[in-house]
DNA sequence: TTGGAGAATTCCACCCAATGGAATGCGTTT
DNA sequence: AAACGCATTCCATTGGGTGGAATTCTCCAA
């Protein structure tokens, strides 16, 4: 997080950690188990979930663990209407139109955002978590948004994130990378192949002219996913994210 | 929230303080507007939010002002799976059986708070906000709830949150209040006629043996969920209620 | 283009709010 | 009942958080 930024509220950003660390534990969490993954010391970790409990964003339950609150169902939700409901129309026609599961993600900072999802109706689907974060490099979302990036720049993220190989496909070799991303502007599109994850492919493309970088893309089965259909599947994502701009440009979100 | 309570961590609850003010205007503000509705002073603000954009659940937009972050949306989806995802199908069968919409509540100290909602498939259906904060007196949802809870300690939380009238059928009386309570035992269901919102009924039950204090409920147009409605829906929803009793007890949430 | 107003950001002396070691309390298991 | 593991409380200490003043930035009207 922020711990190496000078200046920073220390309780909040202990606070946060311990907040992502019991999402991370599936939401419920004893304290010593948070002492222990976090390193502070029980006094401190009880008196700031005493704060959240009090607050409401902690429940505190019979067993005496603890669970996230309902209060951080609110901000969720008021956080992902802000940055996902506008393009989630743009998305179900995405699904309408493949027939795949439809995503939208920001760059934030060195990572990728899934902000908004529109599933696949078929039974074998992807889902990826609204929120979730990932690294950028082996994710089609990834790709196209760094696509857009100066490449100095893309080798300092790459640099500071490192490359961890997801599968035996993820590009892990820095040149190797930016000459893909070469490819992704020569043929305007990204995919993931198999990159992410094993059995998965990914086509991406960015939504032009979006303040907070953005892209959309569309993900399933790589038995689905084949190329014959990715040349009737990118037509139509970039039409999207041309619709998108569109709307972007008469809305000013995100 | 919980500033009257001594001990409390005053950065984290100031921080929390504007993150709902940010919601509550819509996701974006500028420092100002929150300066002046907060009473907090600039700077002690800006490094509230300088620390929440460091860390990821506050952006900063290119024309300087600040909007809810991505992170918020994992914690809050995190947070409504373990309130709220187990009891969806449930909800869902109560929405196939009645035609209306259905919730699910918490008791969370002196407030109600919705946790999980499957709307109605009617244009003209009931929306209620997951993750919203209600007082229990004029809600259907709050009755059932506080049916189950010593008198005194019902007159007790009636002391501390008061009973604003939010409609003219809101009942305001603390002994009116308890005698309903007791009609709500003997009858098996509670129900808000008018009470919360006019021109909208609302028929509630609990949850039987939920660690946290649970209760169900069905709400529509007082047109539709009419007497002879209720006759047929308090059937069902006692029965997905004991059907949530079960999942209860095999899973352990929440 | 310039000037003014409003808003955001930075600086830093001060002090009290946050901290964490030690002690105590609670719940479960044997 | 005793032991153990975990959560909670207490309080002396200090450095982290605060907010007034100054500065910078942005936008709009003339």
């Amino acid at each position: 997080m922020a711990s190496d930024r000078a200046g920073g509220v220390q309780s909040l950003e202990r606070a946060f950690d311990l907040l992502e660390r019991m999402a991370d534990a599936g939401g419920e969490v004893g304290l010593s188990e948070l002492s222990a993954s976090s390193g502070l010391p029980l006094p401190t970790i009880h008196r700031l979930m005493r704060t959240l409990v009090d607050c409401g964003y902690v429940r505190q339950q019979p067993n005496r663990r603890y669970a996230l609150g309902p209060r951080l169902i609110r901000l969720g939700e008021s956080s992902a209407r802000l940055l996902g409901t506008w393009a989630r129309p743009y998305l179900a026609e995405l699904v309408e139109a493949t027939g795949e599961t439809a995503n939208m993600a920001l760059l934030d900072g060195d990572e990728v955002v899934y902000v908004a999802q529109v599933p696949s109706r078929h039974s074998m689907r992807m889902f990826t978590e609204v929120g979730r974060r990932v690294l950028p490099h082996s994710t089609g979302v990834g790709k196209a948004l760094l696509a857009h990036v100066p490449p100095e720049e893309v080798r300092a993220l790459l640099a500071r994130t490192g490359m961890p190989a997801a599968t035996e496909r993820t590009i892990v070799d820095p040149d190797a990378f930016l000459a893909e991303l070469e490819h992704i502007r020569a043929q305007g599109y990204a995919v993931d192949d198999n990159e992410q994850e094993v059995g998965v492919r990914c086509l991406a493309v960015t939504v032009p002219d979006s303040p907070t970088a953005a892209a959309i893309s569309i993900s399933g089965p790589a038995g689905r996913v084949t190329e014959a259909a990715t040349e009737k599947i990118v037509p139509v994502l970039q039409g999207v994210a041309r619709q998108l701009s569109t709307a972007l440009a008469s809305n000013g979100t995100p």
